[in-house]
DNA sequence: TAAATTAGCGAACAGTTGTACGCTGAATAT
DNA sequence: ATATTCAGCGTACAACTGTTCGCTAATTTA
């Protein structure tokens, strides 16, 4: 094996060792260089060949969420192009996604509130991405002028991340009714704008 | 002075420490019992005399600010008595207080989803006296029955919420569009809500 | 083949943390 | 006046943190 290849798959193991590492109790700003070297099976000085910081490791998970948030959103249109409701195949993608990648999901929810406005703004930028895709999708399928589509996806869009927060403390049963009550709320934002747009 | 009076002047100096250091980038989580004692100017183990434990300062902090909370509700209602858009003056009341109160908002914020279970819950709870204290209102003036008040208000809040964190990183022009924004939002709720009520 | 590069390590550092222990001195109770 | 309580303190300890330094051993380059 290469020395470059070697150290990608070091750098690789450093990464999934800090998502593993980000569980019920752990946020990325409460876990230390020295837990993520010691779960990646590497001396705490070793790390600093990979990246400078531990910031610069939190902005590469923060990426690495963004990319799989976008993947998702991908799956959901796909779902949605075999047919059925877009608000009920959404949000089941979305639950869905959460429940089977909690710690992705994790560490954008907690570094969205975080202590550093670093993070925030990162996080802030993946979400917004995500947002935009939305209101996209609606200006182009539902027939809504973008200015009113961008309201509407924006609070969608954090109705169901809160959702998905609450989903992340709840069993089983507890999910089925967040996720129908979230849907209805997607409703009455769907119908609301529907009526404003038509103004 | 009383010695009882004493102690419970200390405790609420330990208090008040406390909430001073939750500043831009530190949460309650980040901050270490010698901090606050340091702030408060005593010794880090007489802390022990007033809280057995750092987590039960912080669930005190956490009822602090719920009690905060219902009494900014009160002073939303009174201003609306007077007369006004009802969404407009919640809006409006609300950003005043986080504005001037930004660290009180802070730790529900970071605490929503920070990484105690318990803190979590407690904050929870706090957000939820405040949903239903305006889903009571909703059926009470705007004669929407109570299932969808419910979940109207809930959503609300939760859009209120979020631009109250967006509020707190943002400058005063921003400011004024984060809150024409969330009001505009808060209309297609209303309006929603409606258009399932009267079905 | 010889020289240069470099991923990873171990030892050591100064700084921080929570908390146990026993003491003091002043307020309170008897 | 004497005895009790107890808020607050200082010392001490073991555990942890991030980061510097120089070394090694293996790969890559010349």
């Amino acid at each position: 094996m290469n020395r470059q290849q070697q150290k990608l798959q070091t750098r690789q193991r450093i990464i999934n060792s800090a998502f593993s590492l980000l569980d019920d109790n752990k946020s990325f700003t409460t876990i230390s260089l020295r837990e993520v070297a010691r779960e990646a099976k590497i001396a705490p000085t070793s790390f600093y060949r990979h990246f400078s910081d531990i910031n610069e490791l939190g902005l590469t998970l923060v990426d690495e969420s963004g990319l799989a948030l976008r993947q998702l959103m991908r799956q959901a249109r796909q779902r949605i192009a075999k047919g059925g409701s877009i608000i009920d195949i959404s949000v089941d993608t979305f639950l869905e996604f959460i429940l089977s990648n909690p710690n992705v999901f994790r560490l954008l929810l907690r570094e969205h509130t975080g202590t550093s406005a670093a993070f925030r703004a990162a996080v802030m930028r993946e979400i917004q991405h995500f947002t935009e895709e939305l209101a996209d999708y609606i200006t182009d399928k539902l027939d809504i002028p973008m200015p009113i589509a961008l309201l509407q996806s924006d609070a969608m869009v954090k109705l169901v991340f809160n959702a998905g927060a609450e989903a992340m403390d709840a069993d089983k049963n507890d999910i089925q009714k967040i996720a129908s009550r979230v849907k209805s709320q997607l409703r009455f934002i769907q119908k609301g704008a529907e009526v404003y747009a038509s103004r």
